[in-house]
RNA sequence: GGCGGCAUAGCCAAGUGGUAAGGCAGAGGUCUGCAAAACCUCCAUCCUCCAGUUCAAAUCUGGAUGCCGCCUCCA
């Protein structure tokens, strides 16, 4: 297995620091909000992620924190007239929900900050103590970034060059501009915790520091792109000068989402939250979508998006339908296949594990499992041999094989029947359509049909069609759908 | 100004030294009363451009152009 590195901007082999053993930490959500589809894929890559290592036979414990102390908690607590706490938990409680329906899994351990303000404070004593962190006379603590050596290594930044820090706030004490605070003195009506140092909050990057430390060292950190620096720059400064060993061996990143070409923000307005999108498809829809390209490149959302991944993914679930159905069948005829189906499933089933190993890409092993698709699709086909008892075997093989790798992607795992019927739901409420008329349609075209009335059945079609309906005749009678 | 990333067909998207996966859309065929779905066939002699390395490059190197991200809160 191998891994692309930021910290060293390749492709490195996955090896733990314990055999067998895998400790991944990734930064989770400020609680200030709903989730938008940025943080979904996110949540999505590293679940994926985990799921995969599980597969390969490694025992995984993976951390995901909350951030419930912050400015942005706080500010949208005042603008309420809440408390932030109950914020903090609101938005808790909604990525919770947010995240089961899109099926991504409880992390092992989901710390919040503000359940390690001992550890914090540990850890900023410590620092203070061997003089690579300083208390001003406010009550603040800053971290001396030139005390620590690999200052800039993941970032690829360079003390010296930095202007970053330039910027210093009115009423702060730093001795350098680069140094960043590790503990906040708390302004009048802000909330506050006791500290050493009198009453106060956390920075926002010693909390992580502080919720990684139980687990340390670890083998994957992850988080957006965005967080290299200086977040995940500061963890590195702050945890290693604290504990003198690695925080972390591989540092994952994954690329961010973007709205029609354009960066998503508050500022612009194109905010797309999880729960938003999800009114309008199926959960599977969106993490399809967000898993079909490789996790580090930028996606664009835009409109037709869903469309294209609903489509798609319809393809795979019919075909998983119709397999089920065949394997119905009670008799099965001894032909001799011609093709080497099952060997052309099996190396397309190892292609997908492969296409994993190689810095996780889902993409391209979504590709393969369409390549799977278009075999049962041939096999499905052919009336010989769709009888054939080497089909039944291939179909029986196909659908275990699905049913194997859904575990990794957290997909195609529902009832086929059921996951179209409720495609059908979705795009009806998306649409408006009215299920009694179509209905009522559907009889009145069947009885002309009956009447060999083919113009009448096909003016009654053709109004279907004019709603968005389109209908197909198959061995079991009508069937439609919402084009 | 500093650091980094990306550029593959109409669209989305894999591929990082051996001659272009996959999805959507499109064309023809099989099937069908006609359709639809599915299947079969076709759809990039070429991977932004220029130069170089190599027997061989979309893939490596240098340069150009374009787009984007980070440097301030951010998944």
């Amino acid at each position: 297995m191998q891994f692309y590195n930021s910290l060293n901007r390749k492709k490195e082999t996955f090896v733990p620091a314990r055999p067998g053993k895998v400790v991944m930490y990734v930064c989770g959500i400020t609680a200030y909000d709903y989730c938008h589809i940025g943080h979904a894929r996110s949540a999505l890559v590293f679940d994926v992620l985990v799921r995969h290592l599980r597969y390969k036979g490694l025992e995984v414990t993976f951390v995901r924190n909350f951030t419930d102390i912050d400015d942005k908690i706080i500010n949208r607590a005042n603008a309420e007239g809440r408390d932030w706490r109950e914020v903090a938990d609101t938005y808790i409680r909604a990525f919770h929900e947010d995240m089961d329906r899109l099926g991504v899994e409880k992390a092992d351990h989901e710390p919040r900050a503000t359940e390690n303000i001992q550890e914090m404070f540990a850890i900023c004593q410590k620092l203070i103590a061997e003089g690579k962190a300083y208390a001003t006379k406010e009550g603040d603590v800053y971290f001396r970034v030139r005390s620590y050596p690999g200052y800039g290594k993941l970032s690829g930044r360079n003390v010296d060059e930095m202007r970053s820090g330039a910027r210093v706030e009115p009423g702060e004490e730093k001795e350098d501009p680069l140094d960043f605070a590790l503990w906040k003195s708390a302004k009048p009506d802000e909330p506050f915790f006791e500290s050493p140092w009198g009453k106060g909050r956390p920075g926002w990057h010693i909390e992580c520091s502080a919720m990684s430390a139980p687990y340390l060292p670890l083998d994957i950190h992850g988080g957006g792109l965005d967080l290299i620096f200086p977040h995940h720059e500061n963890e590195i400064a702050q945890t290693e000068a604290a504990c003198g060993c690695e925080l972390s061996h591989f540092w994952m990143h994954n690329g961010f989402v973007q709205v029609d070409s354009e960066k998503m923000s508050k500022s612009l307005g194109n905010f797309r939250t999880i729960r938003d999108i999800l009114e309008n498809c199926q959960p599977e829809t969106l993490r399809f979508f967000l898993l079909n390209k490789h996790y580090r490149s930028p996606i664009d959302f835009t409109a037709g998006s869903l469309d294209e991944a609903e489509k798609a993914l319809k393809r795979i679930y019919e075909c998983l339908m119709e397999s089920q159905k065949a394997l119905t069948r009670a008799k099965w005829k001894k032909i001799i296949l011609k093709e080497d189906l099952l060997g052309q499933l099996e190396s397309l089933n190892s292609a997908i594990e492969q296409a994993l190993d190689d810095d996780l890409n889902t993409a391209s092993a979504l590709g393969h499992i369409f390549n799977m698709v278009r075999l049962a699709n041939r096999v499905l086909e052919d009336p010989t041999l769709k009888a054939a008892e080497g089909a039944k075997d291939f179909l029986e093989k196909f659908l275990a094989a699905i049913k194997d790798k859904s575990a990794i992607f957290g997909l195609f795992a529902q009832d086929p029947e059921v996951w179209l019927e409720e495609l059908r739901g979705v795009k009806m409420k998306k649409t408006g359509i009215d299920l009694a008329k179509v209905n009522t349609l559907l009889e009145k075209r069947l009885n002309l049909k009956k009447e060999k009335d083919f113009t009448g059945s096909d003016a009654v079609r053709d109004e279907l069609s004019a709603m968005g309906i389109s209908v197909r005749d198959t061995p079991e009678g009508q069937k439609w759908d919402i084009s």
